[in-house]
DNA sequence: AGACTGTGTAAAGGTTTAGTAAAGGTTATT
DNA sequence: AATAACCTTTACTAAACCTTTACACAGTCT
């Protein structure tokens, strides 16, 4: 894992070179300035995961800062003040600061808030991409082909129009292929409900799906092992 | 901007009153839990924008039901607690929480934070979009052609003007061209929330693009796939 | 064989999902 | 403040889909 680069703007010295320190201990890359005018300066030229930004400094306070930075500024800002005044903390708040911490502060609360920041946006992030990342897309067995990025089928390279149960079912007996699936198992996996007593559901898909197949194999893929389920063959079997 | 969800988890049922009231009022839906046990299960059944957690309560106390939610979870939670204690915090953070707030805090106060988690989750979001856009000015499959640096869509040479949210609909399917994007992937990466149950806005702008490029296509680019999603054809499927 | 049970299958009925037009509400612009 | 552009919601329709029903048939047991 490479290092996250935080901004720290505080004219506050002798704090500053102690969280440099600690921060540097900790894994960090840290860069300092001491007014909020070179700070905004820092902010605009680099881009850092993340500021640690003090409220009260010469040239430009904290909140002006903040605002400067526009509310479509994406580096996320934990700001730090010796006021542990409300109102203060609710204004950083509102101006996009995403924490506020109020000094005198345990090093070990600021170095797990900074850390809570970062794991969150790490955690969207991962979110966003498996959204859009699809698992294995393929499955093929026996002549049988499914594509799972694209929910499609074909047999023999013949290209086959499942509705969703019936691509769930297929799916759950290929994926299982060669070992009997019990119909109450079929019923909680794809129809997400127990199976009652006449239930007919399940033979129904079945039958649809083996209709539509019909035209492109020579012999039955599923086949109905009675009073036990049905079962996908393998080449072997079939 | 739909309302989002809330699940608050707290034993103690007058302020939990006065908190579901408050945030209602600011335009937040809040269910409540008084127990860890129930407020895990909650958690598990429904999807949440956010979680406010208890430290103190029966049954399982608010560490236990984070370290329960496991590292993964996703719902960005913020602890709420009678203790003040440094080391509390430090462990609550450490185990996932996203914010820790003492009480007794001003509601003020615990707003502008519930809005900062939210905030930092959209300006996240926003990015990861905008990051995907910028990677590659042009884009073109199946004779539809993007321009990401002007904007700009064209199928068989002849432009056409889509909206923001279309083209960022259309952007989104063109990237993932060839495989199926379920429409809760589409709400949360171009309208920026969770497809409510009987949200149509993505079924409306799917059919506005359509119709637009209908005068300049024979046949149909977006294919819908039922309870599935939709998906952008590629040459060999159209 | 006869009774019983489980399955194949066609068709009817009911439910869910998507297409679409129009109204309502929001935001940005002039 | 008015206007325009846009997004969302609503309501209706059509289509796709799932389940139920009914009956035929096959396997199993006595």
């Amino acid at each position: 894992m490479n290092k996250k680069q935080i901004l720290l703007i505080d004219d506050d010295h002798e704090l500053a070179e102690l969280l440099v320190d600690y921060l540097a201990q900790q894994g960090f890359i840290v860069q300092c300035c001491f007014d909020g005018q070179a700070g905004l300066e820092q902010a605009y030229n680099h881009k850092f995961d993340l500021i640690l930004l003090d409220v009260m400094m010469p040239k430009l306070n904290g909140f002006e800062v903040l605002k400067a930075l526009g509310k479509e500024h994406k580096t996320p800002v934990l700001m730090l003040t010796a006021k542990g005044d409300h109102h203060d903390k609710i204004k950083g708040l509102e101006l996009g600061a995403d924490d506020y911490l109020a000094k005198p502060f345990h090093h070990q609360e600021l170095l797990a808030r900074i850390k809570a920041i970062l794991r969150r946006i790490q955690l969207v992030n991962q979110q966003n991409r498996q959204a859009l990342q699809h698992q294995d897309t393929l499955l093929s067995i026996n002549n049988i082909k499914l594509n799972h990025a694209v929910r499609s089928v074909s047999c023999h390279g013949n290209d086959i129009e499942l509705t969703g149960t019936e691509y769930q079912l297929l799916t759950l007996l290929m994926e299982h292929h060669g070992k009997i699936i019990a119909k109450d198992t079929i019923s909680e996996q794809v129809l997400g409900r127990k199976l009652s007593p006449f239930d007919r559901s399940i033979d129904v898909h079945i039958g649809n799906i083996r209709r539509k197949f019909l035209p492109f194999c020579t012999v039955e893929k599923i086949k109905t092992v009675r009073s036990a389920g049905y079962i996908f063959l393998t080449g072997e079997n079939a």
